[in-house]
DNA sequence: TAGATTGTTAATCGATTAACAATC
DNA sequence: TAGATTGTTAATCGATTAACAATC
């Protein structure tokens, strides 16, 4: 491999967990080897964007053989980082909260939730699938004293910005922001943002693409 | 404006919704008018790029003055399409189903939830923020014989391919994907997808990004 | 009118695709 | 060895940025 100083786009990074999740399937279905040009007509990307895209991290494959399924899934395990484990605290214990909580695929990667933070005083000391909420006014107390690495942000857009001024301050790693509000990480700390309500406008765009080009182009 | 006949670029797209949002921070704050540079600003976008995206579209502003921050509010709320009224059925009743249903902003643009597909039937009849949870086997009945334009599919792995197979015969408009699988659209029918996992992957990544290029490049 | 800022063309930058020598 | 397929360079394509004439 050659040796490369520049960044990784953001576009190959957003490629890294979709082949990360075509690989599993291959496992599952016990395939041993696999070439570029396979994997491009299951994945619909191109065999050369496919080479290119790993040769930014290693030289993961075999001249005429292709690349072994398990050893490349390692790979991409590893250059996701799961082969860490991730403490992650949950702040805003409505819906959202739950589902992430909820869903096992998370803990089955390495993310462990342990706490959740709520405002609301009627649910605080109960637990959402085995993990304690919280009340708000502790978050400071539990960043003290606890060591975590993600803070999933799934409170309403007032509540943001005070929150994020407060975990700023702590040596977290990341912030999974499904806040309606745009967030800027730090040096330390990585920002990535899940916007629903964008998600859903986009579709609506997608939807009405044609009639609404047709009105605005004649 | 000019004559274009090519397509527009999903990175313009995604932008949308992002525009939407700042100018109705901006209408809020009851501000009349914003140049594209003032509006590079605040969104940590170039006037460039701002000027070019809205030229997709139209001439949405004047020389001189700059664009209308009302007008423009509006115009964009066209081009997303939340000018006209959507009804949404939800396919899975889990917590990111509630979710989903519970907040009130969608509802807000016009996105009307109608009725949710469960398979657990001890669940069924009962209702979430007032949509009745029905069964799952009731679903072709329901496309039958109701106007369905999004259908939110929030259910596991192994459910969604046939759940996609029946609801691509009937005349739904779009698909909001939240599960795992990658689904291809049709000729008519849009799809966007949500990938949390991929989302939390992503940020997993940034986390380490770091010690991964220096481990992989030395 | 003078100043400001758009709409739009041209230049640049970056990402994707194609091609092929290297090599298993 | 012959065939297959990678890793990597070069070509192409598309998106972003810069520049400026048009015009309010």
């Amino acid at each position: 491999m050659k040796d490369k100083k520049t960044e990784i786009s953001i576009a190959v990074i957003k490629r890294l967990p979709k082949y990360y999740r075509y690989l599993g399937d291959l496992l599952d279905d016990k395939i041993v080897r696999i070439s570029s040009n396979e994997l491009s007509e299951k994945m619909n990307i191109t065999s050369s964007q496919i080479r290119q895209d790993l040769n930014n991290f290693g030289c993961f494959g075999v001249q005429g053989y292709g690349y072994n399924v398990q050893r490349l899934y390692e790979e991409i395990k590893k250059i996701l980082g799961l082969d860490k484990a991730h403490n992650v605290i949950v702040v805003g214990g409505g819906n959202i909260g739950k589902a992430i909580i909820n869903y096992q695929g998370f803990r089955k990667r390495g993310f462990n939730f342990t706490a959740v933070f709520e405002k609301d005083s009627d649910v605080i000391g109960q637990r959402i699938n085995g993990v304690e909420i919280c009340s708000i006014d502790n978050l400071e107390e539990f960043l003290k004293n606890n060591h975590v690495d993600i803070v999933a942000l799934t409170v309403p857009s007032k509540s943001v910005y005070n929150i994020y001024k407060t975990v700023i301050n702590y040596d977290i790693k990341g912030i999974w922001n499904f806040t309606q509000i745009d967030l800027e990480g730090t040096e330390n700390i990585k920002v990535e943002s899940v916007h629903l309500t964008d998600s859903l406008m986009t579709l609506s765009y997608k939807i009405h693409e044609e009639d609404i080009l047709k009105r605005y182009r004649q």
